[in-house]
DNA sequence: AGCACGCCGACT
DNA sequence: GTCGGCGTGCTC
């Protein structure tokens, strides 16, 4: 770092960022045998405690040298790469957040710096092989056993929860095996082992559409910085195409990183990237243990995880050595954070990519209207895959207006789609029913006094469940059981529901259809991954007739015996004034659309809707949705709304009403108010508590073309607030709850 | 994020 | 009298 750092007479000085919500680092003395450069790791006192942080560069300076410490320890670390520490600082200006959180994102493994610690490890016993000759009378060879058995013939020892997993069960069945002699420990001092993946094994060959784009790509590869659209619809091949660019990339020695919506990082997934290039890739996401979390930031760190795929915060490891993103599914919401820091993962990795010169690829059937903005002004390179891949048809959508549907009471299955299913059924092939709401009911009311059942907490209602017999709040944890009494009127037994959720819709369709094999996906009652892999084994073995889900049945999985798709109520995600309304249903329908008829099947999509006029309905019979977007384009753009112009969204929370009033109110009167920065509210927020918070909501309308950070930071960020209450600065928000 | 300091309610 | 609740503020 040398020239960068100020060196006093006697010491130099530096500044060191912390993992803690601090915005700008801390200065300390660096003693003389210690030789720190800008990223180096260091362990520093902070008060009474040792914390572990970045050197950041020269000192900062304003504060009395006699109260500087001295840097402790210099990790044995590589240092963090200087791509990575401008991306922190780059995010942190950005959203408004301060530094060091930024920087906890970046280092969330507090066991980094232990040593590395002994682990045990299985192997098969001598005198015991994969065949499972020769073993001992009287012990009983179950499927699990005979499984761990065969995966350990021939491979080195592996720690119990690997050998689980690639058996399919659990540790307490290797364990067993370990009680029973058959297996026997060993321990090690753990040694990092990264997957190693091998760009020239062989791949499929691509059609002509496929080549084309990829040979786009590879055009690119090496050229720096760059951004390139894959769009086609599902089956289209997309993942075959960012595959070959993955390849290169690692041909050329340097990491890749893809990011997945935290839904798609299924084992189903995972073995589509260990298929193709003969290891498993190195993961990232919130359900890793500390151990993993350890190890695969460590390989990030010295380069040795060549492909890395993850979740949104795969973006903020510190790769020593990244040469490209790739972005699948580059619509989805789930990239944005809507927590602490708040940043949508797939703008930041576009960033990601200026800075460290390399290129990005975005990936979808659906892209965003900000993504297809950018193609429109040639920002983006767009590839376009237009036919679905071998002979799979697209699937037949047709629209049912319900409006003229004479539907009974407690029935949301119009007879056309009934008349479907039956032959569906009869046909022998599988039925996709999409509501998107979970539990039984969303609304439970007293039929004597009209009280709503709502959240103590939160201004929401409570959601019938079931599943689990109780009632739940969906902004909260919040739970109770349905009580015998009105809570208001004290009527006996008084409660009616009102409206369908999945479980309610599934009693209908058991009604209808007595002889269908019925199930219910939802994010209760698939809660873990193997429940999903269970579902899809139950699905692909026609344990299932009618699967009846919400939003998560949307993505990633495929069944090639389903062949009918009913979408119950299109209209649900239009309610509600959120910006983005239209082009979200559009890309869910599309989506769940897409179930139908992936192999050489042909699909039926029927789709319940009340406003079968609405543009998005319409887009979605014609197959338009070029048309669609443009449509939405304009009509964004008159009111300079996104990507046009700009919205931040403020959020006052607090558990004083008062104080919460006082603050927002004071940002309303305090507001800069200019031809380029419109500030609406405060407001109430749509959900006005949550957790016991009060919420007000402001939201700032301003030209594209100016430093909005600036201004928020004058404005919003020089206030002070007290009693709990919070100020939350949401650029580019996509929720206005 | 921790950790200390500080100022009000129920205990050995 | 003190133990301890968690609001507020600071850490180079």
């Amino acid at each position: 770092m040398g020239s960068t750092l100020s060196i006093s007479s006697r010491h130099r000085v530096v500044s060191v960022l912390l993992p803690l919500p601090l915005s700008s680092p801390y200065d300390y003395l660096v003693p003389h045998e210690v030789n720190v450069e800008r990223g180096s790791f260091v362990q520093v006192p902070l008060g009474r405690r040792n914390v572990t942080g970045v050197v950041w560069g020269a000192s900062q300076g304003g504060i009395d040298p006699e109260r500087l410490r001295e840097i402790g320890n210099l990790a044995d670390l590589p240092p963090m790469p200087i791509d990575t520490l401008e991306f922190i600082d780059w995010v942190s200006k950005y959203t408004l957040s301060k530094l060091g959180s930024v920087l906890r994102m970046a280092m969330s493994v507090p066991s980094a710096l232990a040593s590395p610690k002994a682990v045990q490890v299985y192997k098969l016993s001598s005198g015991i092989n994969g065949k499972c000759e020769s073993l001992p009378v009287g012990f009983r060879l179950t499927n699990e056993r005979k499984r761990v058995i065969q995966i350990l013939e021939g491979s080195n020892p592996r720690r119990a929860f690997d050998i689980a997993n690639a058996a399919g069960t659990s540790v307490s069945v290797v364990r067993g095996l370990a009680n029973a002699k058959i297996l026997e420990t060993v321990t090690l001092t753990e040694e990092r082992v990264v997957p190693n993946p091998d760009p020239d094994l062989e791949r499929p060959v691509l059609n002509e559409a496929q080549a084309a784009a990829a040979q786009s790509i590879m055009e690119v590869l090496d050229q720096g910085y760059s951004v390139s659209l894959i769009d086609g619809v599902t089956g289209s091949g997309k993942t075959e195409v960012y595959f070959e660019a993955i390849a290169a990339t690692l041909r050329l020695g340097r990491q890749v990183a893809v990011l997945l919506p935290e839904i798609a990082l299924t084992t189903t997934w995972l073995e589509r990237f260990e298929a193709s290039f003969g290891s498993p890739p190195v993961t990232w996401h919130s359900n890793l243990s500390l151990s993993e979390r350890r190890r695969n930031w460590l390989s990030a760190l010295d380069g040795k995880a060549k492909l890395v795929v993850g979740a949104r915060s795969a973006l903020m490891l510190p790769y020593k050595n990244l040469g490209l993103i790739v972005i699948d599914e580059e619509h989805d919401l789930s990239f944005k954070q809507e927590e602490s820091v708040i940043y949508n993962a797939r703008d930041m990795a576009i960033v990601r990519g200026r800075i460290g010169g390399f290129p990005v690829l975005l990936s979808s059937a659906t892209p965003s209207l900000e993504t297809m903005d950018n193609v429109w002004r040639n920002r983006y390179r767009h590839l376009s895959l237009p036919t679905r891949f071998s002979d799979a048809k697209l699937p037949d959508i047709s629209l049912i207006n319900m409006r003229k549907e004479k539907l009974a009471k407690q029935s949301w299955l119009s007879n056309s789609l009934v008349n479907h299913a039956n032959e569906t059924l009869k046909a022998g092939e599988q039925i996709m029913l999409f509501l998107n709401r979970r539990g039984y009911a969303p609304l439970t009311l007293c039929r004597a006094c009209g009280h709503r059942l709502a959240c103590p907490q939160c201004t929401a209602w409570l959601v019938e469940h079931r599943l689990h017999d109780r009632l739940q709040c969906h902004h909260c944890g919040y739970f109770t059981r349905l009580a015998k009494n009105c809570p208001t009127c004290q009527a006996d037994d008084p409660f009616v529901v009102c409206g369908p959720g999945v479980e309610r819709l599934a009693e209908e369709v058991e009604r209808k259809f007595p002889d269908a094999l019925v199930e219910i996906m939802s994010s209760d009652s698939v809660q873990k991954v193997v429940d999903a892999q269970l579902l899809v084994g139950r699905m692909e073995s026609r344990e299932i007739d009618i699967l009846i889900g919400t939003q998560i049945m949307a993505k990633g999985f495929h069944f090639p015996m389903l062949t009918l798709v009913g979408v119950i109520d299109a209209d649900l995600g239009l309610t509600g004034g959120d910006l983005r309304a239209a082009e979200r249903t559009y890309q869910l329908l599309h989506q769940v659309a897409g179930r139908a008829g992936r192999a050489t099947r042909a699909g039926r999509v029927l789709i319940q809707t009340y406003q079968p006029q609405h543009p998005v309905m319409a887009a979605l019979l014609r197959g338009d949705r070029d048309c669609f977007m443009k449509m939405e384009a304009e009509e964004r753009r008159q009111y300079s709304m996104p990507p046009y112009g700009r919205l931040v969204g403020i959020i006052v929370s607090g558990p004083n009403l008062d104080a919460v009033e006082k603050i927002s109110n004071f940002l309303g009167k305090t507001a800069p108010r200019t031809e380029n920065f419109y500030v609406l509210g405060p407001a109430p927020a749509p959900v006005a508590v949550i957790r016991g918070r009060h919420r007000r909501r402001l939201l700032v309308r301003a030209k594209k073309d100016i430093h909005i950070q600036e201004i928020l930071r004058r404005w919003v960020s020089a206030i002070k607030t007290e009693k709990g209450t919070r100020i939350s600065i949401d650029i580019d928000p996509y929720t206005f709850m």
